[in-house]
DNA sequence: ATCGCGGAGTGACCAAAGTCACTGCGATGC
DNA sequence: GCATCGCAGTGACTTTGGTCACTCCGCGAT
């Protein structure tokens, strides 16, 4: 672990997860889980393999993701600090439904199934709060889903600059700046589909004065303008 | 209700979800939740309408699905008897994230939400057991995206076709016969596409002597052929 | 300086998805 | 019997998505 960074014991004292654990319950489940470390790219478990239990990110990025047979990515979530992620094959015993990487350097608590399941039917106020976390995944799902089934790669794109903009854009004179830190790549895998029509896009939206590319700097310089476009495309 | 159709009490004592329920208990909850009757149809609750509970399908079942601006549809699930439907805005307090309707004929309990609530913290393992069923739930939207990420529509109903042969078909000596009890229209909300894909695709199958569709009537000719299809296609 | 590499841009192309408009069929109701 | 209506099939077409094969650029390592 790096220096000056959290202990588990207090890692678990900021999850809203166990928000209802008094301390003693959190001394000892401190003491159960492990903390891993993971650099840039590395895999915390793969789609497919038996469930062993739950992480908890605290610190880093980590990126749920679906990989089709000929290398292409669908993601599912990112998850940064504080957010569980692989909740769910822990309570039906079942395998990962998909695979979990650290994007960045990452740093992960890890808590077994056997632990978390004694811990809700102590606790049940902790059960309630997995279910309030799971179901926020589901409702992501489900737009993942409505965004797929409906939409075009013009229209998630536009989404997810508004999104990303909201989320991170820097306001200047001239519109939003959002500074992308991924790859067309990846971005491509994020909105459900291939580097090169990210590409092609993103030079028709600046085309259409929607957008200003330069490089990895993108500004919105019109986003009621996309906005508008978003409802229009029927 | 109709005539020798069971009481919510006895229908309580089947659901898995509140297995762990002694007599006492489900007595009391059998009191306090309501038997609905829809017609084939009929709404139980629409995307974007503040949950109020959880319903148990009794008879019938109930098709849970996304409209589009354009009125497309994509069917999320479809529950039959014994199965619980909007289990998780219950838990997260927000709006349900897509509508439900019975198909046919349907019965339905409805379990509010302050309840249900109230069971778990009691209950503990009605909790575990409800993560369970949600956990269930999120593999097979993960399924839908995978399919609508990765996939054409060929494959996706070459997939349905496959599902629906081991599900209800009748073995024959031509093949698997599927009565299809649903519509073109139905079908492609399923499979998340338009009713002239559906008609074209299984025209194209017929074409190419795996199947033989004779009105509602759906023979499957070759279901080695059918599967070799699905891994072949890259 | 230059070599290599990964990311990005693009033209040419092809296949899949979706739209529109129409026809035909078979139930159901009057 | 005939009109109506919903479902299914299909031709013609457009748009979108995806693939392939390059080129170009910037950057870090040698």
């Amino acid at each position: 672990m790096a220096q000056g960074a959290p202990s588990p014991r207090q890692i678990l004292k900021t999850t809203p997860l166990f928000a209802a654990l008094d301390e003693a319950e959190l001394a000892s489940l401190a003491d159960r889980c492990g903390i891993h470390s993971y650099s840039a790219g590395e895999v915390l478990f793969s789609e497919g393999e038996r469930c062993k239990g739950l992480y908890i990110v605290v610190s880093g990025r980590v990126r749920i993701f679906k990989t089709s047979l000929n290398g292409r990515e669908q993601v599912l979530a990112l998850e940064g600090p504080g957010a569980s992620v692989a909740e769910l094959p822990v309570f039906d015993g079942g395998d990962y439904p998909a695979s979990g990487a650290a994007v960045e350097k990452t740093e992960a608590l890890f808590v077994s199934r056997a632990d978390l399941r004694a811990i809700c039917l102590e606790k049940p106020e902790v059960a309630l709060k997995m279910l309030q976390v799971v179901g926020a995944r589901l409702r992501r799902l489900v737009g993942i889903i409505e965004e797929l089934s409906f939409t075009t790669v013009r229209h998630r794109l536009i989404s997810w600059l508004i999104r990303e903009g909201k989320a991170k854009g820097q306001k200047s004179d001239r519109g939003i700046v959002i500074s992308l830190d991924a790859s067309h790549q990846e971005l491509a895998a994020q909105i459900g589909t291939v580097r090169e029509l990210v590409s092609r896009n993103l030079a028709r939206l600046q085309a259409q004065g929607f957008l200003e590319v330069n490089g990895r700097e993108i500004t919105i310089l019109d986003s009621d303008g996309l906005e508008a476009d978003l409802s229009s495309m029927v």
